[in-house]
RNA sequence: GUGGGCGUAGCUCAGGGGUAGAGCACUGGAUUGUGGCUCCAGCGGUCGUGGGUUCAAAUCCCAUCGUCCACCCCA
């Protein structure tokens, strides 16, 4: 039988990559809950009309990259290419706007059909983040924030850089859509294939092509910030103001759109240079009208998300250590029920301790062996002289210290003794190896 | 969706028409109760898959799948 391999783009997180994730999910937890997020789980799976409507038809997340299927009794689900559309519809499904304040957070895997590169998978992670119901700026500014300080938290704010811009209200930006159309028709021979093709569906997305040709038309083009009304302009200056007060360093980039069309006002951009080509980390901004063309009523909303696969790399080229290692590996030689009621023993007394037993067996070399790679800090010793003396060998694995051996009713008191320089963090900081 | 690189042992890779290799890892021994260092021995592969050319294919050709990188786009 032929072995099958897992679907392109979609890739297993192994026992050797999970501690870092559960390392990174808990920490991103715990923040978003201390700024009074609470979390919603929602399904994997929604209506491909959701995502229609919310992200727009224009978009390539729409157009190409969803992975649509249909359900048995013919309508078209898809696997959802990402959080906001979701949480909006349970939101709005669950009557959780009344009253109309909250923040949710959500952590969990997206699916866009896309050719695979560095830092870009067809199953890839976000965690994001929505607010609604709170239209000041001093949610923006907030909410900037506190990913500036998840940033500095887990020690790769160095590598990120903020760059913001305003979207406008809806009739801005149709004026402005307007202007531009009317200045790039007459010169639409000199626009790249995909710009011409985005002049009639979403000509916004051009500002923000690489095509140098294109960039190059685009100098004496109106801009999106001339377009502003008065009120999202003084929302714009307003949080940024609220930045500078914060000390939080930004860039104006008036060509930040973003690949989704429900965006107004505030759009954002984490990016980074130190990923390849995929430089975005986290993004986010206003969607004030997304929940009423999702059919509640109007409401503003904001949020962001963040690629956990991105975040991850980030962290890990800083060499954070995540590994557990255990405190203890338990060596024997026959004694079967003596070794598992001594492990257990143990483990009544010291609940977090982290013990291994050797379920395999064979030779003592063999089990030091594996207790040496077990990567734990000593080794216990339950063996026939041990067993006849009731006592337990500790052998220290990390350094020279001579080996020794205590009373096997002691052994537990002696172990938390050993590692009481361990706080219980002591595995999230790492031990040198 | 487009372009290019790469698929050989668990891992990292060499070999480019004529008997399938190395290092690391793994197992055992030197060391019958002690890991790491050293030495010795051993296990391990339908050379991604399918087809073609050839007396002969890991090697050349075609297709396909996967992977990596870039374009595009995005987290």
């Amino acid at each position: 039988m032929k072995t099958l391999q897992a679907v392109r783009g979609m890739h297993d997180i192994l026992p050797s990559d999970a501690a870092r994730w559960q390392w990174l999910e808990q920490r991103l937890a715990e923040r978003l809950t201390a700024y009074g997020f609470g979390e919603i789980r929602i399904p994997v799976v929604e209506k491909t009309e959701l995502f229609t409507r919310a992200i727009g038809q224009g978009t390539d997340v729409v157009e190409k990259e969803m992975y649509a299927f249909p359900d048995r009794n013919g309508e078209s689900l898809c696997l959802r290419p990402e959080g906001t559309a979701g949480v909006v519809r349970a939101v709005l499904q669950h009557g959780l706007l009344n009253p109309p304040g909250l923040k949710v957070w959500y952590q969990g895997p997206m699916f866009r059909h896309e050719r695979p590169q560095k830092g870009r998978q067809r199953q890839f992670h976000q965690t994001g983040v929505e607010i609604f119901g709170m239209e000041t700026p001093e949610t923006d500014a907030e909410l900037i924030a506190m990913a500036g300080r998840l940033w500095r938290e887990l020690g790769v704010d160095h590598l990120l850089r903020l760059e913001i811009n305003s979207l406008g209200d809806r009739e801005d930006r149709e004026r402005y859509r307007t202007a531009l159309v009317d200045y790039l028709r007459p010169r639409v021979d000199r626009l790249d294939a995909d710009s011409q093709r985005r002049l009639e569906t979403n000509p916004l997305r051009i500002l923000d092509s690489k095509n140098p040709e294109t960039r190059s038309l685009l100098v004496d083009a109106p801009r999106l910030d001339e377009h502003l009304g008065d009120e999202a302009r003084r929302h714009f200056e307003r949080v940024t103001a609220l930045l500078d007060a914060l000390g939080i360093a930004w860039t104006h980039n008036p060509g930040l759109v973003r690949g989704l069309d429900y965006y107004c006002r505030t759009v954002f951009e984490w990016t980074t240079d130190a990923l390849g080509a995929q430089g975005t980390v986290c993004a986010g901004g206003r969607y004030d009208d997304l929940v009423e063309i999702q059919g509640g009523r109007a409401t503003p909303g904001i949020g962001f998300a963040l690629g956990m696969e991105r975040l991850l790399a980030l962290v890990e080229s800083t060499g954070q250590q995540f590994e557990h290692r255990p405190h203890a590996y338990l060596v024997s030689s026959e004694a079967g029920a003596a070794r598992l009621g001594l492990a257990e023993r143990l483990r009544d007394h010291w609940p977090a301790l982290r013990l291994i037993t050797d379920l395999q067996g064979g030779s003592f070399k063999a089990q030091f062996k594996r207790a040496d790679r077990s990567g734990a800090a000593v080794a216990l010793v339950l063996g026939e002289a041990e067993l006849a003396a009731g006592e337990v060998t500790i052998k220290d694995l990390r350094g020279d210290s001579p080996q020794s051996s205590v009373p096997a009713d002691r052994l537990g008191a002696e172990l938390r003794r050993r590692f009481a320089t361990d706080g219980p963090d002591v595995a999230a900081s790492g031990e040198p190896a």
